[in-house]
RNA sequence: UAACUUUAGUGGGUUGAUGCAAAGAAAGGUCUUUGAGGAAAGUCCGGACUUUAAAGAGUGGGAUGCUGGUUAACGACCAGGUGGAGUAAUCCAACGGAAAGUGCAACAGAAAGUAAACCGCCUUCGGGUAAGGGUGAAACGGUGAGGUAAGAGCUCACCAGCGUUUUGGUGACAAGACGGCUCGGUAAACCCCAUCUAAAGCAAGACUAAACAACAAAUUUUAAUACUUGUUAUUAAAAACUAUCUACUCGAUAGAUUUGUGGGUAAGUCGCUACAGAUAUUCAGUAAUGGGUAUCGUAGAUAAAUAUCAACCUCCUAUCCUAGAAUCAUUUUUAGGUAGAGACAGAAUCCGGCUUAUAGCUAGAGUUAACAC
RNA sequence: CCCCAUCGUCUAGCCCGGUUUAGGACACCGCCCUUUCACGGCGGCGACACGAGUUCAAAUCUCGUUGGGGACG
């Protein structure tokens, strides 16, 4: 139920491609989201931090946050791929914070895919 | 008590719930064990390991630079010498050579280096002299006495420096004796001397699977043959050319090679963590370190694990609150509560160092000052 | 594994230290020229990334730190 397991990740280097190719946008205070709707039935994730954010630290820190919200919430949204890409302001935010943010995210992005593609809607919804 | 110096250590803990990575067990949806630092960082040195088909010589380049030792090795460490800073504990030093050679020294100053062209002093008017001359970072020793026309290591005493020698020390060097009499600074300027030094780096590299492929341009001379008789084609030979071997030369090897454009693959296994290993103890050594004995096995990912939430405890801070103690008082201090804070920072082939970052806390040794006995 | 850092911007000087008050161009400010603007002329403002060391003296030589950029699969 709240695993976090290699199936819900984002591995390949191609896959982002993808996903910066063909995909929904939507902008929040930390956290540019990009969505898009795939075959499998198993939501996943992948974070982007680069090095303009902070140090190791300070970014593993984030990657982690960022897969705890992921890993609460995901039940929600089956066969959705989500890549979080961090900005600035994410090193001086709390946890709580983080973890509201990427709950709003998902849902917004998640609303914004089913909007745009209404006729996949009631094969996806439980 | 205050102000320091220095050497070590620590780097929050426990419990519960939900997760992640690896290994091992199971075989029904699991279980068990383990899981980040003193700097994991910077990548500044040194090694192990791997590849560069393979053996070199010389020149050059680079690094180091008081002495002795330690080490796998080092630019690291230990002990000592010399010089400098500090009242001292202690700290710092790229600390070989200027009598091999070439350079450089702005401004000021007479003069910046084979001493003397200026002023001055003395003069028998030929000359002598470097005592004095405000400079400068630095002026062919310094102080005192004798001496002289004026002066001068010209002579003497002491000091500094130089050479020879004796003693002590493995040595750097120290102490003493004797001698003649002054022969500057800069090598973090070139340079000389001594020692060391091939390059790339786990994205090294090995295996398996898949894929494989192009296009354009460039490439000397001679000879023969062909014909369309010349910026021709083919063949052969020669050296040359190209590539590699460290930058160059010699030498060696290979040959079709080189350059540009464009395209493709970047996925699995190994390398991968057992060791110049860790902890404790003992012996040798002033010490760095080395030898012996016992016990232990302790991260291994690849969009990259070691986390999130809750409770309690611990530690620190406070223009906070309550109670107590000391003091004339400012204030200091003890206990409880409340609030805040808990640093720097995240393994990526592995070790030995160095450098830089680091809230607070603990311990040892030492110095100086004041007071008391 | 390399390279770089100088006025607001682009740069010279660095190798081989003193000549220099760190030079130049554009930009900015003021004045002149012009009916006015532009062009032109004159003047001004303004910088050696930071911290140590060597040296009489450092933008320059050496070491460390910080920031920026590039190459390699």
């Amino acid at each position: 139920m709240f695993e976090y397991s290699k199936e819900n990740r984002i591995l390949k280097n191609r896959e982002y491609q993808t996903m910066y190719a063909d995909s929904s946008k939507w902008v929040s205070t930390s956290f540019v989201v990009l969505g898009r709707i795939t075959e499998n039935l198993v939501p996943r994730l992948g974070v982007v931090v680069s090095k303009k954010i902070g140090g190791a630290v300070t970014r593993n820190r984030i990657k982690r946050l960022c897969r705890e919200a992921f890993r609460n919430n995901k039940g929600l949204y089956p066969s959705l791929d989500v890549v979080l890409i961090a900005r600035r302001g994410v090193a001086n935010t709390t946890g709580e914070m983080i973890s509201l943010d990427v709950k709003q995210c998902l849902s917004r992005i998640y609303k914004k895919l089913l909007l745009k593609s209404p006729s996949r809607e009631g094969s996806y919804e439980r």
